[in-house]
DNA sequence: AAATTATAGCGAAACGTTTCAATAAAACAA
DNA sequence: TTGTTTTATTGAAACGTTTCGCTATAATTT
């Protein structure tokens, strides 16, 4: 019975070997310009570049894993692809990878543990050659650590480092950004600060609210500690403005005056605005605001939020380098060592920051 | 010479084969329960499961896509991952793939052609199931519609649909959105409305436009020309805002006055509204503006924007569902027709648009 | 008792590459 | 001339699966 169909899916080394006249191998070897390339001759080269053009030949990306088990892949795990934090992280990961040809396979944890460890196998699985994680979450220090380590496959995590320093990290000052922040509104002539913190579980909270300490200490800023709410530990970043609005409004129920309030993020901001606003307390005229991160919509906003920014571009580009580095240890079997690179943050003051009258 | 290092670096059939005391080949039916495996014995498959478990056998990826030709995996592409309608609707994606137990390799076009055809290069040599591809611009028909049709790969676009019917589309009903748009700002009492044109390069312009023209002869709303204005025809999406803002001071500087602003969508809103602000017109007591997308930010704004919400997650899901039907269809050799869904919007009334006094 | 069918399992081939050892001719050295 | 090196090309093996056809029992029917 024949086969009336498509004449065979697709072109093999073969085929292009036979029309060229010489065989798979060295085919192979010109195709990929290999070592042995040198020993043949340019008109040789060219028949066959030409007949591979002429049949319009894509090696087969899987046989050709399969024999060099490298496929040009990395994984990316993020914890919320709505953050907009992670969006420009995403960004700068992305250009990088395209330069260097390499494609990313997009996880999505939800901020669920579950869900990140399921796909954190599914990459294994495809045996991704490495792979760029970015969560801030403590959680992944309980177990998941280890199941990387088993893996053995190269990896920076970005947006936090993990206790051992056994695994790569691309992190932000936090401690000096949450500093230059206080010390903004301080020059500002502010000394009645309201403070949201963020939420226990996150590790940039923690570093953040050293850097306000240490400013207060170095100046004898006194910290008075009922305005000083924190973001609930849950779950869902994305709910972080409304957590903020309720908390906010919190604050604010207690008739505690402040001049200036600085949020753990830009999303906290938002959500306080939006409280003071409806009390009925204007930014910045009435108080100031800061924000972190300098996330998209941030330069958006009426008014325009002053924040400190993360180089987020620049930590995705940074990340990606640590990778391939790594990456291209392992395959020639030296093995490199962990490295931890911490970008500075930059002050970025906008509209909602003003002298306090 | 031995070999110190380590003792074969991954565990493969035939190892599970030899710890088991099966052949490889009743090793893989077992595994994969193959329609053979209805002849083979509980006792022996479970005696395979636990070799398998116990060696920690994880089958190879490529040596299994090299016989099979499928690879769970599908290509996705948009046009600037930076924007939050893309976010949105990458989550919908996601959150599908995830339950089909895809993966997603992500390509982000940057709003550039060649870009574009650079990654649907790839994604065809990596031989991805499908394609995805989030993109309103029209160059998309130009050429590369014909790149997909040679490709022969089952493809869905979301955002717009394109001339020729051959490739299934999920869109959104904008030409209706932009109707109830307007329709609530007049019910709201106003009749000298502006409006802020989108670019015209994206096909969903015209769509609201048209929206836009069929409320005012429906009801003889007069549409004034002075009041109309269109963003530059750029491809930089992100700076919508940006552009959005400096044509809306254009318009203001003409002094025609008018109640409400139709922007083309919300980012242009954003603009928009910090150029009302600006000129020291509140929003919503003096002035009404309304958006379109419901993206991200848009709940978060002071005041709240009112919009014309698009089922993002919804349309995204949608997508996947056509082209995994699709993948199957073709893997089981029927052809599918392309489909077409076209998603209705939804009106999302919150704080910036009041009645006029 | 013989013939048939269902049940269990296996060996070999194939998927499309790359690499390695081998061969053969040509170029060079002695 | 003989022997050695360089140049040019190749066949075969391997990567780790899945599938197909085959055999060999065991169970069932005639």
């Amino acid at each position: 019975m024949k086969k009336l169909t498509s004449k065979k899916a697709s072109v093999t080394i073969r085929d292009v070997a036979r029309e060229s006249g010489f065989a798979a191998s060295t085919v192979s070897i010109v195709l990929n310009n290999a070592p042995l390339a040198r020993y043949i001759p340019p008109a040789t080269k060219a028949r066959i570049q030409k007949a591979a053009k002429s049949l319009g030949y894509h090696p087969n990306i899987f046989a050709k894993s399969l024999r060099s088990k490298r496929n040009h892949t990395v994984g990316v795990i993020l914890f919320d692809i709505t953050d907009p934090y992670c969006t420009l992280i995403l960004r700068g990961i992305e250009k990088s990878l395209y330069q260097e040809s390499y494609l990313a396979i997009l996880a999505d944890a939800h901020n669920e543990r579950a869900r990140f460890e399921r796909y954190l196998e599914m990459m294994l699985e495809r045996r991704v050659e490495g792979l760029l994680v970015l969560a801030n979450w403590l959680y992944l220090d309980i177990n998941v650590l280890a199941d990387l380590e088993r893996g053995k496959i190269p990896t920076a995590i970005i947006g936090r480092e993990l206790e051992s320093n056994a695994t790569s990290s691309v992190t932000v000052d936090d401690e000096g950004g949450a500093y230059s922040a206080v010390a903004h509104l301080y020059s500002l002539g502010h000394r009645k600060i309201a403070f949201i913190r963020g939420p226990k579980a996150l590790s940039s909270s923690k570093a953040r609210w050293k850097g306000v300490q240490r400013f207060a200490k170095d100046t004898k800023l006194d910290l008075d500690p009922r305005l000083i709410v924190d973001l609930p530990d849950q779950l869902n970043l994305s709910a972080g403005a409304d957590d903020a609005f309720r908390v906010t409004e919190e604050l604010l129920k207690m008739k505690r005056s402040f001049t200036a309030l600085m949020a753990y993020d830009d999303m906290t901001a938002f959500g306080a605005l939006r409280a003071l606003t409806k009390a009925g307390i204007r930014v910045p005229q009435d108080c100031s605001i800061i924000g972190f991160d300098d996330v998209n919509p941030s330069h958006l906003f009426v008014p325009a939020l002053t924040t400190v920014r993360q180089p987020m571009e620049t930590m995705g580009a940074a990340a990606v380098s640590i990778l391939i580095e790594a990456i291209t240890a392992a395959a020639e079997n030296r093995s490199g060592s962990a490295v931890h690179r911490k970008l500075p943050s930059e002050l970025v003051i906008r509209e909602s920051t003003r002298a306090v009258p």
